[in-house]
DNA sequence: CGAACGCTTGAGCAAATTCAAGTGCGGTGG
DNA sequence: CCACCGCACTTGAATTTGCTCAAGCGTTCG
């Protein structure tokens, strides 16, 4: 039977290659929207730096991040023409963006972006459902150590806010179980923002 | 600010129109397996009649359903060509296969396919992520009614089980939850796996 | 220097899970 | 045709996990 096949099979970075009509970076401030729900969509975008939150909210405040982007990954897939969720620079970002496919025929590489768009998510959900705080952690770090080139020791872009709402966990859940793992020597907390995994055979054991 | 768009507004239905290589049905049991983690994944699946089961598996047996379809309903896509995840029959199922686009060029239709089960995954992650258990099952109640037509009566395909597991939660919360929704008068069980929809307004009152 | 903000930590609480009986329906066989 | 069996579902009680509320810390910035 099947085990969860790790998260790096998956990459959606793409060489910006054959995309039609790339514009120039644009740079977005921390916080920045870059795009909201029912807004016409007709761009993809790539991340030069920074990070981007893909997210949705609830009448009453509630908000589940779909989807961080780290550089070299491609968003902004959305379906009949519109986007369906909000897009917000996480922290000082750039972005290129670049013409989505119309007509008949959609170039391959669009399809396998969206496609892998698709199994992530897919893959997330098992995480946000199925697993409890220390696995969502766990995922969570080993799946951005991994993003950033799977060294040891990396920044993390977003608030514990982000990441609550991203695992579908409140900001103290987060920071409690930051802690614990830090007190257990799985991880070291160099700064709020930076961490590095002391012990990475232990944390993804954690992790599923 | 932003209310939730109602799902119905992003079916993933499709005429078979201009699909490739298409196979006369295929009947499955229910229960049987479509496909596995780790196949290669070559064709893409209509759902004739029935429903199916996409769904993940943790180590210790734990389930996530990621996604079901019903008649009419395409699945099936999968990134660089294997699958990550099982596809099995919920119930009796009649499911017509086709090609996937190879090659360097995609179909539209392809892309918009995926590009809705993209959508739907993120906005069911919402769901898993962000709501009660009560929230849950009205939102999914709704859902089903949608896709199955908009009637107020409709079966169910799916056991309990299948439920708690495409909405992160236990059998036991899921029976109690439809208990209480029947008890309050929202819905009427005709029988274990048929529901009516007895105060739609109530149901999506609760469901956000 | 003080205010603001993001993060941490603690205590009590509530929602959902676990564990444990029951119930009822559908199917099989006497 | 009815009785029985098995399985899916329901219901209850106890437990646990994560949430809410509240206070305190530390860094940054005006």
């Amino acid at each position: 039977m099947p085990a969860t096949a790790p998260l790096s099979t998956i990459r959606s970075e793409v060489a910006p290659g054959r995309l039609a009509d790339v514009q120039p970076p644009v740079f977005h401030a921390a916080g920045k929207e870059i795009y909201a729900q029912g807004e016409p969509a007709d761009r993809l975008y790539r991340v030069e730096f920074g990070a981007v939150r893909i997210y949705r909210l609830l009448a009453d405040g509630r908000r589940q991040i779909s989807a961080f982007y780290l550089p070299g990954e491609v968003f902004g897939f959305e379906a009949d023409g519109s986007h369906h969720f909000f897009a917000e620079a996480v922290c000082a970002t750039g972005l290129r963006s670049f013409a989505r496919a119309s007509g008949d025929e959609a170039p391959r590489e669009h399809l396998d972006m969206a496609l892998r768009c698709l199994v992530r998510a897919q893959e997330h959900l098992l995480v946000v459902g199925r697993q409890n705080a220390v696995e969502r952690i766990a995922a969570f770090l080993l799946d951005m150590a991994d993003r950033q080139g799977g060294l040891e020791q990396f920044d993390i872009a977003m608030s514990r806010s982000d990441i609550g709402d991203y695992l579908g966990l409140t900001i103290e859940t987060v920071s409690r179980v930051l802690s614990r793992l830090r007190a257990e020597g799985v991880i070291r907390l160099v700064s709020l923002r930076t961490v590095e995994i002391v012990k990475p055979r232990a944390l993804r054991a954690l992790s599923a």
